[in-house]
DNA sequence: CTCATATACGGAGAGGCTCTCCGGTTGTCT
DNA sequence: AGACAACCGGAGAGCCTCTCCGTATATGAG
């Protein structure tokens, strides 16, 4: 990769953070390349598609994510389990295009990454009993992905607990979602 | 009102409702008017956003799920709520934008009327004590809406099931979600 | 240092979308 | 029938996405 492209490469990124920041994930693409300097020839060759561009404006964050999963070893399972999923919520509400993203393309490589930090996560709480059984890891992804993107801000975390911890209060448990 | 006026604005509320069935909420409203045969400008006229064409497009089935939820006065209260949430997930799920929609703009007529329905069976199910404590209308909205945005359809159901269940484990009950 | 060449850049432009404006048309009421 | 209000259509402004290609520049070889 020439020196100019790299330059240009992370000033886009850069700029691209700025902007989704203040407008949100489906801002204007001409906008951040205006606002880069840049022809927008430049930004497509770069980022051929609005996903691309948000996975590397992204990636640091979702890097971090893997991280505090694996530190947290020393945790109870079951704690470190919310705690890190509220970590993910926090994420995805602040980078709302990378829920968007998330539920876009599956097969995705951010995707992929966090799926694989999360499942450490559920599999020792699984162990532990801290989990209700044939809970999967997908289910945690859509339930805090999709609470990101309705709910306001400040409501987020108290929906995910609810969903944590249940909306229902029919006393025992029953065995499992079996419904589904 | 004109009668050719209310034939366009009729046949638009039909056109729109197979064009969003084909390609979602976020179609081309130029495409609808095209199919309708009909300048944008008359479309625009009726409805000034593409959530009053949305609305128009809804209606109906809005108000069937607000029946519903008058009729199943005869069903325990737990139940009755909770088959009335599948539904509207359901709806939320066909009809994608009104998930959206309700999301977008807090003070709608439609999202006033489905919000009445609910808070009349969650009391009632709170007074029976098959809710958990301090769960609030909205909290349900939000989970339902985030579900049908963010989950593939056929696992819609099996999210909601496991939001109102609960993922945690963890025995008996604490008092509610007190973080919030 | 110079040159050749691959590499990258910029911006014009095609095609589409949203939304507005207004001259012309068509219901409706007397 | 005639007049007036209501309504329609579509041209067009402004923005967006994405492509294409002539031009400029970084870089390795000589």
């Amino acid at each position: 990769m020439r020196a100019d492209a790299r330059r240009n490469y992370d000033h886009l990124v850069a700029t691209a953070r700025a902007v989704f920041a203040e407008e949100g994930p489906q801002a204007s693409l001409n906008e951040v390349a205006r606002r880069a300097k840049v022809g927008p020839g430049t930004l497509y060759r770069h980022f051929p598609t609005r996903q691309a561009l948000l996975v590397a404006v992204f990636r640091e964050r979702i890097e971090r994510l893997c991280a505090l999963a694996e530190q947290s070893g020393s945790a109870p399972a079951g704690e470190a389990l919310t705690g890190w999923l509220r970590a993910l919520l926090v994420h995805a509400q602040t980078d709302g295009g990378l829920a968007a993203g998330m539920a876009d393309d599956p097969g995705f490589d951010c995707h992929a990454r966090l799926i694989g930090a999360a499942t450490g996560l559920l599999d020792r709480a699984g162990q532990a009993g801290a989990v209700r059984d044939g809970v999967e890891v997908e289910d945690l992804f859509q339930l805090v992905t999709g609470i990101a993107m309705t709910a306001p801000k400040d409501r987020g975390e108290r929906l995910l607990m609810l969903a944590l911890e249940g909306v229902l209060a029919d006393g025992p448990r029953r065995p499992g979602p079996s419904r589904a």
